[in-house]
DNA sequence: AAGACGAAAGTTACCCGTAACGCAAGTTTT
DNA sequence: AAAACTTGCGTTACGGGTAACTTTCGTCTT
């Protein structure tokens, strides 16, 4: 058989060009539906689409004008991490809703992994790229600097970024929860979350609660940063060890709801009330505090919507529409009945 | 300033190879290593190359040879189920290992945004597709087997797939679980789980959970469907309308366990003891099982693996291994303690 | 020293669309 | 009726790489 020697066979635009009876120009301006040809032949073409099945090749497209692609490179630590999760499913509808594709980076919080994904990444022509945190490999940096494309650093507000930047003040929120711990009269904090080889949010936000709870005249007895994806079991067996090492603590702040929760359920199967012997305090607010018996002392973080002015941001720069280059989502914090209750 | 009008004033082979002083054939052949040069032209290249901060155009790579690209297309229902963002850390991060990229599209449970997201991907040449269920729109058939690209669907296993499948049997784990309340004496059973215009694998399952249980002598009293995500707050508002319409249910078999976690809140608020007033079944085996008090009657599903299997058998097609069409990756029941124990 | 040979590098053509321009009919203007 | 447009379509060139072929040149043989 002498088939075309084409690429996984693939119609091309010549081929219905041909089909048609017309030049391949012919073809592509009935296609893109700019006018410039009569009905007669617009009905002669579309039917040899119809029959060859033709489908447009779009690296051609990109390849021919100058435009760039329709690709969204997003950068996420990991989705074991509801809040992440969350954040790209919001990113992905309003990028989707645009005609735009998300193109996924994993980079299991470490920026090495960050910079080769950045490096494949942008020898696809991206239109544009999201990334979490506002720390990069200083390669990486570069890159994205001379890339000439449009970024999004979320999730970490960036007062000074890249390029544009969405997220809240991590910093804040943990000195937020200091002071709300602290005014309820805790002194003796422990502190549950995971760490990775970078700096990043948690960390931040582990500094502001410090400098809270020293500022209130308690202390952080204990942090604790496990080498774990932040969830239930690491929350559970994060508590047991903190415990074991300071029995004293008279309320835990965690990295994040899930692993608040794991906590809440190792201190009950041990028997300690809750908050009568100990205080438990999340953060992010995530879907399952909606249904727990007591109401999950956090701090809730609009994670969706983050997601979405992080396209939205895109979009709009795509389109050269003028929007601030930095935004910040807000957060707030969530009283609950986890910790003791106002004096 | 006049700039060259490249696109995004990236640096070019040309201009690399031009700086070097050689053609850009022979730039072309330093950088793929494929020998043909001497060390001295190598060098010079390669300085050039760092000098300009030259970075490949992998469009153009693909769009020459006959080559496809290194983009995996993945097709998963919604990131809000934390089944689907398991199974799709699983395929991201073995083919990101393998220097693959995954290009997402999230197509909330509708065959028609699978339609869309399959004609838009297939024009940017992927090297591959991974879908979500055996169900595809007439359109979306068609346009997959003439696409010539590899296809793993995975989720609900198929034993004459598209092309390749991975997955389990979920008539099999339902009926599993019908036949296990049936044993532990349940007559009168209810489901809570999320609806969607198409036919899907949890549909599926709850098909082989009521031929079981009638099969067992008992009834399905009651089948909750809700339009919603099916997550936590869901199953607890599940629960509730569902135990307002038919109160004399034993036990309830929930979609997933995020919705059984609700539910089972839900009873416990209202007084109602599990698994003493009424049984409660989830399904997936999730991480917040983990640290319940109480077992969750579940069926373990490696969600994981899954998505690294799928990622395997595309790498394997990819590269021309041979391997089994179809894998069937298994599930496995877990009894728990929030049923009825045996009797 | 002429011929054979291999290594290193250059040349040409091509992939698939699109921009820019050209040109031949038909239509309107003056 | 000639000039000036308009409409509909074709031609050419191009983008950034790579396959396939060709050329150049130094080295080894005999």
């Amino acid at each position: 058989m002498s088939e075309k020697s084409n690429k996984s066979n693939r119609v091309s635009l010549s081929e219905v060009a041909r089909a048609a009876g017309v030049s391949k120009m012919t073809a592509s301006r009935v296609l893109r539906g700019e006018g410039g040809y009569s009905e007669k032949t617009r009905a002669l073409v579309m039917e040899q689409v119809d029959a060859l099945g033709y489908l447009p090749n779009r690296l051609a497209t990109v390849f021919a004008g100058d435009k760039t692609s329709t690709f969204v490179g997003v950068a996420i630590p990991d989705l074991g991490n509801e809040v992440f999760s969350q954040v790209l499913e919001g990113i992905d509808r309003k990028l989707g809703a645009f005609g735009h594709q998300t193109v996924l980076g994993l980079t299991q919080h470490t920026l090495a992994a960050e910079e080769d994904w950045i490096k494949t990444v942008l020898s696809w022509q991206p239109a544009g790229l999201i990334l979490t945190g506002r720390y990069h490999s200083p390669r990486a940096t570069d890159l994205l600097r001379s890339a000439g494309v449009p970024i999004v650093e979320i999730w970490d507000l960036n007062s000074s970024p890249l390029d544009m930047s969405v997220g809240i003040n991590h910093f804040d929120s943990g000195f937020a929860m200091g002071r709300f711990l602290a005014g309820r009269g805790y002194t003796r904090l422990g502190y549950v979350g995971t760490s990775h080889d970078t700096a990043n949010a948690a960390t931040t936000r582990l500094d502001g609660f410090c400098r809270a709870v020293e500022g209130g005249g308690g202390r952080v007895t204990k942090q604790l940063c496990l080498h774990d994806t932040a969830t239930y079991y690491t929350g559970h067996y994060g508590t047991e060890q903190l415990l074991a090492a300071a029995p004293d603590v008279d309320a835990i702040f965690y990295q994040n709801d899930a692993m608040a929760f794991g906590g809440l359920q190792y201190v009950s199967a041990r028997g300690m009330a809750v908050p009568g012997d100990i205080g438990i305090a999340g953060w992010g607010d995530l879907p399952i505090a909606s249904v727990l018996p007591k109401r999950l002392t956090s701090c809730h973080v609009p994670h969706l919507r983050l997601g979405q002015a992080a396209a939205e941001m895109m979009l709009a720069r795509l389109s050269n529409e003028p929007m601030a280059a930095c935004r910040d989502i807000g957060f707030h914090l969530i009283p609950g009945t986890t910790v003791a209750p106002e004096r």
